[in-house]
DNA sequence: TGAAATTCTAGAAAAATATTCTAGTCTGAT
DNA sequence: ATCAGACTAGAATATTTTTCTAGAATTTCA
């Protein structure tokens, strides 16, 4: 089997656990009680504690970007696209929040531990395929000058930072209400004018 | 003394420690070996591991608010205000690289655990003064209709983002070339056009 | 001042947690 | 049927956090 279903099963558990635990609370104990595998079978299958984290993390990130690079490809107006950065992005987390929640929170620390080179190469990878995919509209003249490193900060950024508050039951209102509000901010934000 | 130099030197200590090895990785006794305090001291300043991680994290973002308001309370125009936000960020992140990034890597952290109450008494407050500063600008329609939630995310979201990548060393270009830049966009997104 | 109270420091001991290791069981291919 | 490799189990070990007892330094105030 391409991937063993107890191995889902503890990154199932792993995350309900991180998710009412808190990471840093949860122990392998929790983690094996909760998916029912044995210390054996979860240090089969993940090597250490942080392995478990940064495979969720990956995953989670892997989730989302195809998701996205999907939806680009088959997006042709520049308007559209930017937009489908943040509704995309407000779709997948209130869709996913407790992996949303775990994916905000814990960049850190899988940059910081020894899948950090990975997380990195993934990045770089997923940019060159979503610069690919802007760069038409780009030479076409549709978005105002912007240094490229500042292009995805500025469409995304506002939208990260509401899906924390909303993630932290900061914000009373739901998420969703304010997508298309954010969506057209953002276009406002790099469309030429 | 109000504040132990034992005490500072403990957080300076485990700053440098996350710093370098990430919070994940450092233990109590390298805290203890760097800071040169005994295992008593640091137990008898902190309780636990956990605490030390909230102090230092509610420390940070205390100073930089109290900075921030103290600006914002001797800013009148509401062009200047907004920018601030957004500059006053960058500036704050660019002298305190450190401790921003551990800031920007661990509002999950301590907001899952028993300082979690205290970060979120602490941003009530804190939002509510912005909020006060802010009311007469928008009362006096300087700015775009927006709901009340989504206005500090759109102003700040996409330097914060900058922020994180800059910090991961994602970014060649240093952050402060993008300050006015950011500042500029900021304010475009939210004046009353 | 000087004695009592409090705060702080020390490090050994205990408790909690993560990881390794050995001995298996199960599954699928030949 | 049997062999190889993937998987599971849990006891043993190693690491790390936390507690505890004792004593040093500092502050309080009579």
């Amino acid at each position: 089997m391409a991937r063993s279903a107890r191995k889902q099963q503890i990154l199932q558990a792993a995350l309900a656990c991180f998710t009412e635990q808190g990471v840093e609370a949860t122990t392998i104990e929790m983690i094996r009680d909760r998916s029912g595998a044995s210390i054996g079978s979860l240090y089969h299958h993940f090597g250490n504690r942080e392995r478990i984290i940064g495979v969720l993390y990956l995953e989670g990130i892997g989730e989302y970007a195809a998701r996205l690079e999907a939806g680009l490809i088959e997006t042709l107006e520049p308007e559209a696209c930017v937009k489908l950065f943040v509704s995309g992005y407000i779709d997948w987390v209130v869709a996913n929040p407790d992996w949303a929640r775990f994916i905000l929170h814990n960049r850190g620390r899988v940059e910081a531990g020894e899948m950090g080179e990975q997380l990195r190469e993934f990045n770089r990878e997923h940019g060159r395929r979503i610069a690919g995919i802007l760069r038409r509209h780009r030479d076409a003249g549709a978005f105002k000058p912007l240094p490229k490193e500042c292009f995805v900060s500025v469409v995304i950024g506002p939208a990260q930072d509401m899906a924390r508050n909303w993630l932290a039951g900061r914000s009373k209102t739901a998420l969703a209400e304010y997508r298309d509000l954010l969506a057209q901010i953002a276009w406002d934000s790099v469309r030429q004018h």
